[in-house]
DNA sequence: TTTAAGGTTGTAATGAATACAAAAATAAAA
DNA sequence: TTTTATTTTTGTATTCATTACAACCTTAAA
């Protein structure tokens, strides 16, 4: 087994997260995948490698990241929720012409909470989501 | 007719919303609400006024109203979407306890749009939700 | 008083996500 | 090594928000 998998399984492990083979697997795609993928676009692509996985089995496992804190969910798109592997707090884009979720660059986000608490509601998380048309879309109607 | 619905009447017309009985109900709905209801909710209140009302109207109505932009889709909760008729942009916090909504004041917003382009992306829309636990839940812990 | 256009209704369909029970795998105990 | 217990995984069925669609109704124009 090579070190990034150990260092996935280390991850895991000190996150409440038994790392199982599938557990491994979904985690490691995710870090490397820079899409935001659904659920059905992990499971689509996870099959590749592993035939045999059920869809419970990617919707039980982004749950338990997402609960553990290993993973997000973005409530970004209107019809599916997004998954993304935080490493330090940015905001995302979103391009409501061709669906393609973007990292803001951290020095551009405003989600990173200073406040502890807005009009006596105690704050833990805050989601900055832009909408508009990405650069790839803009040059493409030029 | 009172004023008020000759109000709303003509607010729509301005927006490219024909002003049908059905929905200048629903906005006078939305309008007097304080919940951020959902389609589910305006379409269980509106009932009881228009016991004729079908859901798929409720649904029409609402995109007609976010096509239009004088209603906005709420995307803070993860099963269903909430709808809000936004006044001056202000962000929204999501108790993570009861599942109530807040307005959050917009002195204490972030999404009063400054920034016209990020990373080469045009930006057109900013969504900001706070979540964590409502003032009122943390009162009824102690 | 027809014709056309837009609005409403109800039902059916879609599709993301969850529930649940059976089977499989893993770990712990004897 | 066997037995038992616990956790995972799987597959199917179900739920539920939302949309599709066709029939019907209403209104206004011709």
């Amino acid at each position: 087994m090579n070190t990034k998998i150990k260092n996935i399984k280390m991850y895991l492990e000190s996150n409440n997260v038994n790392p199982t083979y599938h557990r491994i697997v979904i985690f490691q795609y995710m870090e490397n995948s820079t899409r935001h993928p659904t659920a059905e676009q992990i499971y689509t692509d996870i099959k590749k490698e592993i035939p045999t996985i059920s869809k419970t089995t990617v919707y039980n496992t982004l749950n338990s990241f997402v609960k553990n804190g290993i993973a997000e969910k973005l409530n970004i798109a209107d019809s599916e929720v997004h998954y993304d592997i935080p490493d330090n707090g940015h905001d995302h884009f979103l391009c409501i012409n061709c669906g393609k979720i973007y990292d803001i660059k951290p020095e551009y986000s405003k989600s990173n909470i200073e406040i502890k608490s807005i009009q006596g509601h105690k704050i833990t998380q805050l989601h900055c989501y832009y909408k508009g048309i990405c650069k790839s879309c803009r040059n493409d109607k030029k």
